[in-house]
DNA sequence: CTAAGCGCCTGCATGC
DNA sequence: TGCATGCAGGCGCTTA
Protein backbone atom coordinates (compact mmCIF):
# COMPACT_ATOMS: atom_id res chain seq x y z
CA UNK A 1 0.00 0.00 0.00
CA UNK A 2 1.77 2.60 -1.31
CA UNK A 3 1.74 6.32 1.10
CA UNK A 4 3.62 9.21 0.21
CA UNK A 5 7.52 7.85 0.71
CA UNK A 6 6.40 4.92 -1.53
CA UNK A 7 5.06 7.29 -4.10
CA UNK A 8 7.37 9.67 -4.32
CA UNK A 9 10.29 6.39 -4.52
CA UNK A 10 8.70 5.63 -7.54
CA UNK A 11 8.21 9.27 -8.72
CA UNK A 12 12.13 9.82 -8.43
CA UNK A 13 12.34 6.31 -10.17
CA UNK A 14 10.44 6.72 -13.00
CA UNK A 15 11.20 10.64 -14.03
CA UNK A 16 14.45 9.92 -15.52
CA UNK A 17 13.01 7.40 -18.04
CA UNK A 18 9.65 9.20 -18.94
CA UNK A 19 10.53 12.73 -19.29
CA UNK A 20 11.11 13.91 -22.71
CA UNK A 21 9.87 10.66 -24.04
CA UNK A 22 6.78 10.13 -26.20
CA UNK A 23 3.92 8.23 -24.91
CA UNK A 24 2.91 6.48 -28.26
CA UNK A 25 0.71 4.56 -27.33
CA UNK A 26 -1.65 3.85 -24.59
CA UNK A 27 -3.85 0.62 -23.87
CA UNK A 28 -6.57 0.38 -21.67
CA UNK A 29 -6.97 -3.17 -20.80
CA UNK A 30 -9.50 -2.57 -17.69
CA UNK A 31 -11.19 0.86 -17.80
CA UNK A 32 -13.06 -0.10 -14.43
CA UNK A 33 -10.42 1.49 -11.89
CA UNK A 34 -11.65 3.83 -9.02
CA UNK A 35 -13.78 5.72 -11.45
CA UNK A 36 -13.79 5.24 -15.27
CA UNK A 37 -10.82 5.73 -17.07
CA UNK A 38 -12.02 8.44 -19.83
CA UNK A 39 -9.61 6.31 -23.01
CA UNK A 40 -11.59 9.32 -25.13
CA UNK A 41 -9.64 11.72 -23.24
CA UNK A 42 -6.44 9.67 -23.27
CA UNK A 43 -6.53 9.53 -26.51
CA UNK A 44 -6.64 12.66 -27.23
CA UNK A 45 -4.84 14.70 -24.81
CA UNK A 46 -1.99 12.47 -23.75
CA UNK A 47 -1.55 9.77 -26.70
CA UNK A 48 1.09 10.70 -28.99
CA UNK A 49 2.62 13.86 -26.84
CA UNK A 50 5.58 14.28 -24.62
CA UNK A 51 6.42 13.93 -21.15
CA UNK A 52 7.73 17.38 -19.79
CA UNK A 53 7.86 16.39 -16.01
CA UNK A 54 6.46 13.74 -13.79
CA UNK A 55 5.34 15.37 -10.47
CA UNK A 56 3.96 13.97 -7.25
CA UNK A 57 1.12 16.04 -5.30
CA UNK A 58 0.03 14.21 -1.96
CA UNK A 59 -0.18 10.46 -3.59
CA UNK A 60 -0.92 10.92 -6.55
CA UNK A 61 1.51 11.03 -9.30
CA UNK A 62 1.03 13.50 -12.28
CA UNK A 63 2.20 13.46 -15.33
CA UNK A 64 2.34 16.50 -17.10
CA UNK A 65 2.44 16.77 -20.54
CA UNK A 66 4.32 19.23 -23.48
CA UNK A 67 0.90 19.94 -24.54
CA UNK A 68 -0.17 21.57 -21.04
CA UNK A 69 -2.49 18.32 -20.52
CA UNK A 70 -1.94 16.06 -17.42
CA UNK A 71 -2.38 12.17 -16.33
CA UNK A 72 -3.55 11.84 -12.44
CA UNK A 73 -2.34 8.76 -11.23
CA UNK A 74 -3.09 7.29 -7.87
CA UNK A 75 -2.45 3.61 -7.20
CA UNK A 76 -5.18 3.09 -4.03
CA UNK A 77 -4.27 0.56 -2.21
CA UNK A 78 -2.55 -2.35 -4.59
CA UNK A 79 -1.57 -0.25 -7.44
CA UNK A 80 1.76 -0.90 -8.72
CA UNK A 81 3.80 0.85 -11.87
CA UNK A 82 6.28 -1.20 -13.55
CA UNK A 83 8.85 -0.33 -16.10
CA UNK A 84 9.28 -3.13 -18.30
CA UNK A 85 10.18 -4.29 -22.16
CA UNK A 86 7.53 -5.93 -24.35
CA UNK A 87 9.08 -9.50 -23.49
CA UNK A 88 8.05 -9.43 -19.89
CA UNK A 89 5.29 -11.91 -18.96
CA UNK A 90 1.99 -9.86 -18.59
CA UNK A 91 1.02 -10.05 -14.64
CA UNK A 92 -2.70 -10.28 -13.92
CA UNK A 93 -4.34 -7.31 -13.26
CA UNK A 94 -2.74 -5.01 -15.60
CA UNK A 95 -4.93 -2.46 -16.59
CA UNK A 96 -3.68 0.01 -18.83
CA UNK A 97 -0.14 -0.16 -20.76
CA UNK A 98 2.02 2.78 -21.88
CA UNK A 99 4.38 2.00 -24.47
CA UNK A 100 7.31 4.25 -25.20
CA UNK A 101 10.25 3.81 -26.93
CA UNK A 102 11.37 0.29 -26.11
CA UNK A 103 9.66 0.08 -23.44
CA UNK A 104 6.20 -0.54 -21.37
CA UNK A 105 4.59 1.50 -18.17
CA UNK A 106 2.59 -1.07 -17.06
CA UNK A 107 -0.07 -0.24 -14.39
CA UNK A 108 -1.32 -3.10 -12.34
CA UNK A 109 -3.95 -3.07 -9.66
CA UNK A 110 -5.69 -6.27 -8.45
CA UNK A 111 -8.16 -4.10 -6.16
CA UNK A 112 -8.87 -1.31 -8.50
CA UNK A 113 -9.07 1.17 -5.67
CA UNK A 114 -6.69 3.48 -7.79
CA UNK A 115 -7.89 5.89 -10.47
CA UNK A 116 -6.23 7.84 -13.47
CA UNK A 117 -7.36 11.04 -14.50
CA UNK A 118 -7.13 13.16 -17.61
CA UNK A 119 -6.91 16.81 -17.55
CA UNK A 120 -7.18 18.78 -20.34
CA UNK A 121 -4.54 21.26 -21.31
CA UNK A 122 -4.44 24.26 -18.89
CA UNK A 123 -6.65 22.80 -16.44
CA UNK A 124 -4.61 21.28 -13.75
CA UNK A 125 -4.91 24.11 -11.74
CA UNK A 126 -8.69 23.48 -11.03
CA UNK A 127 -8.69 20.01 -11.14
CA UNK A 128 -11.34 18.48 -8.84
CA UNK A 129 -8.80 16.01 -7.23
CA UNK A 130 -5.96 18.06 -6.51
CA UNK A 131 -8.76 20.06 -4.41
CA UNK A 132 -8.83 20.62 -0.38
CA UNK A 133 -5.53 19.14 -0.09
CA UNK A 134 -3.64 20.32 2.56
CA UNK A 135 0.27 21.04 3.25
CA UNK A 136 2.77 18.40 1.69
CA UNK A 137 4.39 17.18 5.61
CA UNK A 138 8.14 17.09 4.18
CA UNK A 139 8.03 20.66 2.26
CA UNK A 140 8.89 24.38 4.61
CA UNK A 141 5.02 25.12 4.74
CA UNK A 142 4.17 22.01 7.40
CA UNK A 143 4.71 23.44 10.52
CA UNK A 144 3.89 22.91 13.86
CA UNK A 145 1.11 25.28 13.87
CA UNK A 146 -0.89 24.05 11.10
CA UNK A 147 -1.53 21.76 12.86
CA UNK A 148 -1.99 22.97 15.85
CA UNK A 149 -4.11 25.16 15.01
CA UNK A 150 -6.34 22.79 12.77
CA UNK A 151 -6.01 20.22 16.11
CA UNK A 152 -7.48 22.74 17.99
CA UNK A 153 -10.70 23.41 16.64
CA UNK A 154 -11.26 20.39 16.28
CA UNK A 155 -12.98 17.40 18.84
CA UNK A 156 -11.24 14.56 16.90
CA UNK A 157 -8.88 12.89 18.14
CA UNK A 158 -5.09 13.15 16.91
CA UNK A 159 -4.50 9.85 14.88
CA UNK A 160 -7.83 10.88 13.04
CA UNK A 161 -5.99 14.05 12.38
CA UNK A 162 -3.14 12.86 10.77
CA UNK A 163 -5.12 10.80 8.26
CA UNK A 164 -6.84 13.60 7.10
CA UNK A 165 -5.58 15.05 3.50
CA UNK A 166 -7.36 18.14 4.46
CA UNK A 167 -4.94 19.04 6.73
CA UNK A 168 -1.39 17.46 6.30
CA UNK A 169 -1.39 15.27 3.01
CA UNK A 170 0.55 11.60 2.64
CA UNK A 171 0.20 10.04 5.61
CA UNK A 172 -1.75 6.57 5.73
CA UNK A 173 -2.66 4.04 8.71
CA UNK A 174 0.49 3.00 9.29
CA UNK A 175 2.57 5.88 8.96
CA UNK A 176 0.12 7.40 11.28
CA UNK A 177 0.80 5.26 13.66
CA UNK A 178 4.42 5.41 13.41
CA UNK A 179 4.31 9.07 13.90
CA UNK A 180 2.16 8.83 17.12
CA UNK A 181 4.92 6.07 18.36
CA UNK A 182 8.22 8.28 18.12
CA UNK A 183 6.17 11.23 19.27
CA UNK A 184 4.84 9.47 22.67
CA UNK A 185 1.32 10.43 21.95
CA UNK A 186 -1.73 8.14 22.73
CA UNK A 187 -3.43 7.91 19.20
CA UNK A 188 -7.10 8.51 20.91
CA UNK A 189 -5.86 11.47 22.62
CA UNK A 190 -8.64 14.78 21.46
CA UNK A 191 -6.46 16.85 19.12
CA UNK A 192 -7.18 19.95 20.92
CA UNK A 193 -5.65 18.61 24.10
CA UNK A 194 -2.27 18.13 23.41
CA UNK A 195 0.05 20.22 24.86
CA UNK A 196 2.73 23.04 23.04
CA UNK A 197 5.57 20.24 23.36
CA UNK A 198 3.67 17.95 21.76
CA UNK A 199 2.78 19.34 18.67
CA UNK A 200 6.21 19.86 18.17
CA UNK A 201 7.17 16.09 19.17
CA UNK A 202 4.78 15.23 16.62
CA UNK A 203 5.69 17.33 13.71
CA UNK A 204 9.48 16.19 14.13
CA UNK A 205 8.19 12.45 14.20
CA UNK A 206 6.04 12.47 11.58
CA UNK A 207 8.89 14.24 8.93
CA UNK A 208 11.70 11.85 10.84
CA UNK A 209 9.55 8.90 10.03
CA UNK A 210 8.27 9.67 6.37
CA UNK A 211 12.26 11.08 5.28
CA UNK A 212 13.14 7.54 7.24
CA UNK A 213 10.82 5.67 4.76
CA UNK A 214 11.80 7.35 2.11
CA UNK A 215 15.66 6.69 2.39
CA UNK A 216 14.86 3.10 2.86
CA UNK A 217 12.73 3.57 -0.61
CA UNK A 218 15.59 4.80 -2.33
CA UNK A 219 17.58 1.77 -1.57
CA UNK A 220 15.10 -0.42 -3.50
CA UNK A 221 16.06 1.93 -6.78
CA UNK A 222 18.43 -0.04 -7.89
CA UNK A 223 16.79 -3.22 -7.88
CA UNK A 224 13.10 -1.13 -9.55
CA UNK A 225 15.95 -0.41 -12.38
CA UNK A 226 17.85 -3.51 -13.10
CA UNK A 227 16.31 -6.49 -12.12
CA UNK A 228 12.62 -7.01 -11.15
CA UNK A 229 11.10 -3.73 -12.71
CA UNK A 230 9.16 -2.98 -9.72
CA UNK A 231 10.76 -2.06 -6.00
CA UNK A 232 9.84 -4.12 -3.04
CA UNK A 233 8.13 -1.41 -0.26
CA UNK A 234 8.39 -2.17 3.63
CA UNK A 235 11.85 -3.12 4.63
CA UNK A 236 11.57 -0.79 6.91
CA UNK A 237 11.23 -2.17 10.41
CA UNK A 238 7.76 -0.56 11.77
CA UNK A 239 7.60 0.20 15.45
CA UNK A 240 3.96 -0.18 16.28
CA UNK A 241 2.00 -1.63 12.92
CA UNK A 242 0.78 -4.61 13.13
CA UNK A 243 2.58 -5.52 16.04
CA UNK A 244 -0.26 -6.08 18.75
CA UNK A 245 0.96 -8.31 21.45
CA UNK A 246 4.65 -8.11 20.52
CA UNK A 247 6.68 -6.26 22.71
CA UNK A 248 7.08 -2.92 22.52
CA UNK A 249 11.22 -1.49 21.13
CA UNK A 250 11.44 0.89 24.21
CA UNK A 251 10.14 -0.30 26.95
CA UNK A 252 9.40 -4.20 26.19
CA UNK A 253 5.29 -4.11 27.54
CA UNK A 254 2.74 -5.61 24.95
CA UNK A 255 1.92 -3.24 21.70
CA UNK A 256 -1.99 -2.75 21.82
CA UNK A 257 -4.54 -2.61 19.52
CA UNK A 258 -7.58 -0.69 19.15
CA UNK A 259 -10.28 0.10 16.24
CA UNK A 260 -10.53 3.93 15.94
CA UNK A 261 -13.20 4.89 13.55
CA UNK A 262 -13.13 1.64 11.96
CA UNK A 263 -9.33 1.60 11.55
CA UNK A 264 -6.95 -0.63 13.36
CA UNK A 265 -4.73 1.69 15.61
CA UNK A 266 -1.87 0.15 17.09
CA UNK A 267 -0.15 1.93 20.33
CA UNK A 268 1.89 1.21 23.54
CA UNK A 269 0.31 2.57 26.42
CA UNK A 270 3.20 2.78 28.19
CA UNK A 271 4.91 5.25 25.90
CA UNK A 272 2.06 6.86 24.30
CA UNK A 273 0.35 9.34 26.94
C1' DC B 1 -20.78 23.54 9.23
C1' DT B 2 -18.29 18.96 11.49
C1' DA B 3 -17.41 14.10 12.04
C1' DA B 4 -18.45 9.50 11.45
C1' DG B 5 -20.24 5.70 8.48
C1' DC B 6 -20.20 3.35 4.23
C1' DG B 7 -18.77 1.14 -0.13
C1' DC B 8 -15.61 0.12 -3.39
C1' DC B 9 -12.30 -4.40 -4.50
C1' DT B 10 -9.31 -8.64 -4.25
C1' DG B 11 -5.93 -11.51 -1.83
C1' DC B 12 -4.78 -13.51 2.08
C1' DA B 13 -5.28 -15.37 6.85
C1' DT B 14 -8.15 -17.64 9.88
C1' DG B 15 -11.83 -20.88 11.57
C1' DC B 16 -14.80 -24.79 11.50
C1' DT C 1 -9.52 -30.49 2.36
C1' DG C 2 -12.72 -26.89 1.24
C1' DC C 3 -15.48 -23.31 1.87
C1' DA C 4 -17.11 -19.14 4.39
C1' DT C 5 -15.87 -15.19 6.81
C1' DG C 6 -13.26 -11.12 8.00
C1' DC C 7 -9.77 -7.92 7.39
C1' DA C 8 -6.76 -4.63 4.92
C1' DG C 9 -7.33 0.70 3.60
C1' DG C 10 -7.69 5.86 0.68
C1' DC C 11 -11.04 8.54 -0.42
C1' DG C 12 -15.45 10.37 -2.14
C1' DC C 13 -20.07 10.12 -1.05
C1' DT C 14 -23.87 9.87 2.34
C1' DT C 15 -25.78 10.40 6.78
C1' DA C 16 -26.48 12.32 11.40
Amino acid sequence: MPELPEVETIRLSLEPHLTGQVIKKIQVLEKRLRWPVQVADLRKWIEGRKVRALERRAKFLIFLMENDSAMILHLGMSGRLGWHTSEKLMEPHTHVIFHLSGRQLRYRDPRRFGSLDVVPPGQLAECARLQNLGVEPLSEKFTTQILSTYACSSRRCIKNILIDARVVVGLGNIYANEALFFAGIDPGKAGSALSEAEFTRLHRAIRQVLKRALEKGGTTLNDYRNAHGEPGFFQMELAVYGRAGEPCRKCGLPIHKVVITGRSTFFCPACQR
